[in-house]
DNA sequence: GGCCGGTGCTTCGAATTCGAAGCACCGTCG
DNA sequence: CGACGGTGCTTCGAATTCGAAGCACCGGCC
């Protein structure tokens, strides 16, 4: 049931892979500063980034995973470190016994600090030196619906659940 | 040494963010329709899309690697299972003794073509069904130069060696 | 109470990833 | 010729990643 025409004309192909060049190159610059100026792993920045933004500092598992796009398992093994680096704690939720609330420590905070300024610097030297002011409201503008509907889609085998149970 | 407002503005946290989401989303999605499709990982399916560009179907394996953002290591590893595969052959390079020559086999290209028009599919339905033609046009014009402007900024530890820095 | 589908997290095993070190070759210079 | 710095690829070990399976709990229902 495909289409006749399985290709994308020259934008979209040049689109598509300008977004998946800058985004591994960024990703790398990235991986590379948090690694240098404060021993994190990329995802492990944007854990403890989602931490810190939240008030009180602490999030369910489950929300922290949405978040970031990651793997349940990565995720426990993840808080593992963190938790074992003294950057976060882990505690059982206090309405649900089953979910487990994930809160961020000052040492985690202080790290925060440590690698944000480089992290700045490199996400502006990298993905915003070429851009101007309006170009950056563009691209926002082009990028946050895509994410919405990313979002919004189902993952495509969000069939509920196959039935066929022995 | 850094600048007094390490922060960025609002439109740039938004395109920032959004850039990694899309990008991050995106990857799993087409991940998962090339594991389905043709048991293919995301890195595999570039190095032949890569292949196949090419007039005579061969690269070297460094040009490949640049082209992917890989490290080398990773793909001596990958370039050895699309061998065992059947989907590429390894010679030497015929001026340049220590280079390697990958090519592309027939087998290559069928699962080239086997797992195009769903990968496509997905392209489409994720990332350009939000965007109207003249977005996607937009889109290309801002991404295309922040390619650029990555490739050519050396990775910041390319400086041969540290010099003295005042 | 006790069952049942659904949810939240962890454990398990296997596959992938990277950087550093190692080996072989190139081109140049003495 | 033979040394030398530079380049191209692979090997090695350690860390990370994911999905599937497992365990515990929730909420509605009989």
């Amino acid at each position: 049931m495909a289409d006749a025409t399985p290709s994308l004309d020259p934008a979209q192909l040049g689109a598509y892979f300008a977004l998946i060049e800058v985004s591994s190159l960024l990703r790398h610059a990235i991986e590379q500063q948090l690694r240098e100026a404060g021993d994190l792993s990329y995802v492990q920045f944007q854990l403890l980034a989602r931490l810190g933004d939240e008030e009180d500092g602490s999030l369910r598992m489950t929300d922290l995973a949405d978040g970031v796009v990651y793997s349940r398992s990565g995720l426990t093994y993840q808080a593992g470190l963190l938790e074992k680096a003294g950057l976060v704690t882990r505690a059982p939720s206090p309405d649900d016994d089953r979910g487990i609330t994930v809160t961020i420590t000052d040492a985690g905070r202080a790290r925060l600090a440590q690698v944000f300024p480089g992290h700045i610097e490199v996400v502006r030297g990298m993905l915003f030196a070429p851009l101007s002011p309006a170009d950056v409201q563009q691209l926002a503008g082009l990028l946050e619906p895509v994410r919405d509907h990313m979002r919004s889609t189902p993952p495509r085998s969000a069939a509920p659940r196959r039935r066929g149970k022995s």
